[in-house]
DNA sequence: GACTGTATGTAATAAAACTACATATACTAT
DNA sequence: ATAGTATATGTAGTTTTATTACATACAGTC
């Protein structure tokens, strides 16, 4: 049976192709995992109200060689904080429990994308970049700030970088676009009109579109090269929060992909620029 | 003994502390970690060239209940990903290592602001916001990014929010600061003289000074309430990275914290700012 | 309704971990 | 230098825990 990554997430998707008793210890473990990896073997099949060595079995079939790896492996699901689903926050949560949630939430969700990075299409986009006449960082709303940030970033290699919200200056800008300039599209959903529009534009002429955004979204229809990030925000929160951390993981990966790609002569030129700030500063104490 | 949360970074930390056979135990785990997890008390023993009580004693020492107990934190700190030191992208790095690394990087770094997470001042600062006439949000380079994201999060709470980077506009903002103005600094070295400067103008008025910086730095020294964010940025990257997602992260927790001070009855008005992006966008296929 | 295969439990066995105690080593004070 | 004391480590027995082999119960099929 699957070795996946996350045992626990494994569990709970067999749950309904599991017999009467492997389904009783799955609930029992389900109920509480961190409790089952405390306890004895013995233990959890009460918990269960089954025999222990059908607990053994249920070890078995998920993988492990008895019940003590079983354990291992769920304290590692556990420990590597990609909980089942991510937890929202209640209204109910106090101090104690709500950062800590969100903190889970982010983790969990750059450790989801981290399984599964679009490897191809990063190392096409750093090459855009990397040879682009200028780059323009396109994003709305929240991303908006991710676009601030690429700015921040990318304005170290010597390339031309600009961002900008105005949603005629996009149009306008999107329809200037010639041979080397790469737009980059930041959008969760990839839906709002307004980017999709200006990137249609983009594509009409001879510039690159890169999109930071939702497979198969129109946004990711209208680019050259479309980086997905398919990260569920939860969509009882009102806020959004993990999809930008994603976002801005993968934009980290590209900025550091054009400074491999420009070669270990670029770094001194890296340091000028951070060297830059020592007299913004107090001295350290 | 310590509990910390990476307990391989714990028994590397204490090794020259540890007494003859304590020490063997230790370098037999650190050897193999993994392999540690997976073997019986016997096999360490035997490993390490000591008796089993060593062993056991060993793990006693360490905070755990006994060995297999030990077994499970060991496996729980593998899995978390906080391994021992985080990892520099090397220019002999390629699309299928760098990528990687990063994201193992941020992660580790949420990892690790998870487990000490200044909930006192994070309370306090929700206080603040929650009871806020306004807010400004200040912060330079890639915090500005920073502070752009926490604008577009917490205008949503009925409370006149703004974001500013002109060194002017900070300082003359500052020093108009009245009772219920809350200035929010955000700075990963807390030194930058610019927000240290307009932190200590905006002291000096009837304002509350909020700041999400490095513990003990000029800037937390003005702030009348100060988020510790000591996340250490990799010296040898040219570019800010973890620490801003640390920062982020804290923010939502924040604007949480915000959205829960005000109660079930303010969900309805986030739900309709979320509504109004509903036309903007091209609908679900 | 008997047959066959699977599912589950019982009880014995084996493995692993722990405890109490004994011995050895290092350190201190005379 | 040496006896005394405290700490460190190991031995052996006990207890806990997990596994295996086997028996029984149940479900589905002819």
């Amino acid at each position: 049976m699957t070795s996946g990554a996350n045992l626990l997430a494994v569990i709970e998707r067999q749950r309904s192709e599991l017999n009467k008793s492997e389904s009783k210890v799955a609930d029992a473990i389900l109920r509480n995992p961190e409790e089952a990896t405390r306890s004895s073997i013995a233990n959890l099949a009460t918990q269960a109200g089954v025999s222990e060595p059908s607990v053994n079995r249920f070890c078995k079939k998920f993988g492990a060689s008895g019940f003590p790896d079983f354990k291992l492996q769920l304290a590692r699901s556990l420990a590597s904080g990609v909980r089942y689903v991510s937890r929202a926050v209640e209204f109910s949560d106090d101090i104690n429990t709500f950062p800590r949630k969100l903190f889970d939430n982010a983790i969990s969700a750059l450790m989801t994308a981290r399984e599964d990075l679009p490897l191809v299409a990063i190392e096409r986009a750093v090459d855009h970049i990397a040879q682009a006449r200028r780059v323009f960082f396109f994003g709305l709303g929240t991303s908006a700030a991710v676009a601030r940030d690429a700015e921040h970033k990318f304005f170290r290699f010597n390339v031309p970088v600009s961002t900008h919200e105005d949603a005629m200056m996009l149009r306008m800008l999107s329809a200037s676009g010639g041979v080397g300039d790469v737009f980059f599209f930041i959008s969760h959903t990839g839906r709002t009109r307004v980017l999709v529009e200006a990137a249609q534009l983009a594509k009409n002429t001879e510039a690159t579109v890169v999109s930071l955004t939702h497979e198969g979204s129109p946004l990711a229809a209208q680019s050259h090269c479309c980086i997905n990030v398919d990260v569920e925000e939860d969509t009882d929160q009102y806020l959004p929060m993990t999809s930008r951390l994603v976002q801005l993981v993968i934009l980290d990966v590209l900025a550091a992909g054009v400074t491999l790609r420009r070669g270990e002569s670029f770094t001194p030129y890296l340091a000028r620029i951070k060297d830059s700030l020592k007299e913004t500063r107090f001295p350290p104490s």
